[in-house]
RNA sequence: GGGCCCGUAGCUCAGUGGAUAGAGCGACCGCCUCCUAAGCGGUAGGCCGCGGGUUCAACUCCCGCCGGGCCCGCCA
């Protein structure tokens, strides 16, 4: 990273600086500071707060520790054109020319691979998201944790992790059960036999439209089966219909999982059984008013969970740690999981329970988001998959565009409450700020079409003279394409997918702004050819980040 | 009542303890003879919820309070 550049010049200073006796031996090695670039163009390219941070530890005012800095930077030299204290205590550093060319130059020679680092160094981690109960279509709080969640995963893969992508299916228990129900009752009723339609059943139209499915496909052959198996025949085929409508919605939106788990076959392999008996092994397990227990608390949960129902059904929680467990057993160092705020209680009680198998609380991370407030024309939209009555994520996508909608979805940060008004989104999506993003990109094709109908040669970037960008517009779109991998850097390191869309909106500005003031293609040679080295950098930088987001790199507009 | 999260411009939201707190939308005023005006420039709009504390420095960290959300189930 460029910012790793100057952070190892700027730590040689403070060496020399030990050295000649200008700087105390405990300044060394320097503590994290930061370098970023400031907003005020006055303040330099880059400023680095070292010497207000170091004056904490080695005494002195931040100004006499930054002058013994200084003193021993060399500047100019073919890194810095410039460096001066500034403010109270900054160390302001204006970058030399052609070290701005050799980074724009690997921008180019990086490509596709630009803005990625090997941070991660091949950890395997596994991250788990979406996973709704497929009692229902997908609603618009999945579309935020599915956003969420891949770009999360495309993070952690620009890091250089090996990333898994999995979809936990809660193909088990009382949710799944009371949907084979309704469709079982709807089903009956098509055929214009005797049903009940059960209490708390989900009465939305798609239980109904899957019964009419059933009805014509396999006529009224299930209704003379013995109750339980037709139960168990319908709950099948609503498992695999409600699947495959989640997968094509999800593909749709630019989601693809590597693998789908079944919570059913942890309950059918027995793993389930021996987690239970590996706990009581342990003495983890009691047994109070009928059911079983977990000592929760034991590993900080603030109270014990029920695992085994006084009926002797399993919970869900009492199938969550053998799924956990079966990660670790694949072989992933770090798992983590995208679950919606309504969950956040959960997160003490599985990690106890992976504690208790000895893993490493740490290993386990929870993204937590916070809900979508739906609202059509500023008036809440109530949603319940019960009641049938909700925007699915398919009717968002369709109305909006999977572009504006992932750009959306991720623009904002997973701890705050989103609004998403789904009238003023479907009217006014041009109004969206993915548009200005995909314009700047498409603009720069533009012109890169039009250069090549002129017959202008884009020249290789390694053996480009770009000494003609001088112009202050030109210089800021070079700083903003350059430090990309600083951005991917920190937003997957601090899992902050949000900060994708800051830089992109801020690549984009820098973009138009030097569009307004610079022609690109012109009358002279030189000039041309190294606006077109830059434009095409810029370009690279607009599509790598867009395909970390999920939202398309268009050509035209 | 307890736990967690959030209070930043009219609205929706960015904001690594650092310099004069930003953007989009909305309002108003300008800019196309020219590679895409889905663009650019400008104006107006802020006790960064309130009060203490730590610090050379607090929107940022700590404590208290006020307001909102989620959870506190042998549902998922």
């Amino acid at each position: 990273m460029l910012t790793h550049e100057l952070r190892a010049l700027i730590a040689q200073a403070v060496d020399r600086a030990i050295a000649a006796g200008d700087l105390p031996p405990t300044a060394a090695p320097p503590p994290s500071f930061e370098i970023e670039a400031p907003r005020d163009p006055r303040h330099g390219d880059f400023a680095a707060n070292l010497a207000l941070v170091l004056a904490r530890t080695v005494g002195g005012t931040p100004r006499a520790v930054g002058e013994a800095i200084l003193r021993h930077l060399p500047v100019p030299s073919a890194a810095l054109r410039g460096a001066d204290l500034a403010g109270p205590g900054f160390l302001n550093l204006k970058l030399a020319p052609e070290f701005l060319h050799r980074w724009l130059r690997r921008v180019h020679a990086d490509d596709r691979r630009f803005g990625r680092t090997d941070a991660g160094r091949g950890r395997r981690v596994l991250v788990e998201y979406v996973s709704a109960n497929p009692s229902g279509p997908l609603t618009v709080g999945s579309g935020r944790n599915g956003a969420v969640g891949e770009t999360i995963a495309r993070l952690l893969e620009a890091l250089g992790y090996t990333v898994s992508r999995e979809y936990y299916v809660n193909d088990y228990g009382n949710q799944m059960d009371l949907l084979a129900r309704s469709v079982e009752a709807r089903y009956l009723e098509a055929l214009d036999r005797p049903a009940a339609f059960p209490e708390d059943g989900y009465r939305g139209a798609y239980v109904a439209e899957i019964a009419r499915q059933i009805a014509a496909s396999q006529g009224a052959a299930l209704a003379g089966l013995a109750p339980a198996e037709r139960l168990a025949r319908i709950g099948e085929i609503v498992l695999r219909a409600m699947l495959a409508d989640i997968r094509s919605t999800l593909e749709t939106f630019g989601i693809t999982f590597d693998t789908w788990f079944s919570e059913r076959s942890l309950h059918e392999s027995g793993a389930v059984q021996r987690v239970l008996d590996e706990l009581r092994r342990r003495d983890l397990l009691y047994e109070q008013d009928g059911a079983l227990w977990f000592r929760a608390t034991r590993f900080g949960d603030d109270k014990d969970r029920v695992l085994v129902r006084s009926d002797g059904r399993p919970t869900y929680f009492a199938a969550d740690i053998p799924y956990h467990l079966d990660k670790y057993a694949r072989g992933f160092d770090h798992l983590i999981d995208v679950w919606g705020i309504d969950h956040i209680g959960d997160v003490a009680r599985v990690r106890g329970g992976l504690q208790a198998f000895g893993k490493d609380p740490a290993s386990f991370e929870v993204l937590i988001h916070q809900h979508v407030r739906l609202r059509n024309e500023g008036e809440a939209v109530r949603m319940s998959k019960r009641s049938g009555e909700f925007v699915t994520l398919r009717d968002l996508v369709d109305a909006v565009g999977r572009d504006a909608a992932r750009f959306f979805y991720t623009m904002t940060s997973p701890a705050v409450p989103m609004d998403f008004d789904f009238a003023l989104a479907q009217r006014r999506s041009a109004d969206n700020p993915v548009y200005y993003v995909q314009y700047a990109h498409a603009r720069i094709c533009s012109i890169l079409r039009e250069a090549e109908r002129a017959g202008i040669a884009a020249p290789a970037a390694e053996a480009a003279d770009l000494t003609p960008l001088t112009a202050p517009e030109e210089w800021l779109l070079a700083k903003r394409v350059v430090t990309l991998p600083e951005v991917v850097y920190a937003a997957g390191t601090r899992r902050e997918p949000q900060r994708l869309c800051a830089y992109a909106r801020e690549l984009a500005e820098a973009f138009h702004v030097f569009y307004t003031q610079c022609r690109v293609l012109t009358d002279d040679a030189r000039l041309t050819a190294a606006r077109l080295v830059l434009v095409d950098a810029a370009r690279r930088g607009l599509r790598n980040t867009l395909d970390l987001i999920g939202v398309a790199a268009v050509e035209h507009m």
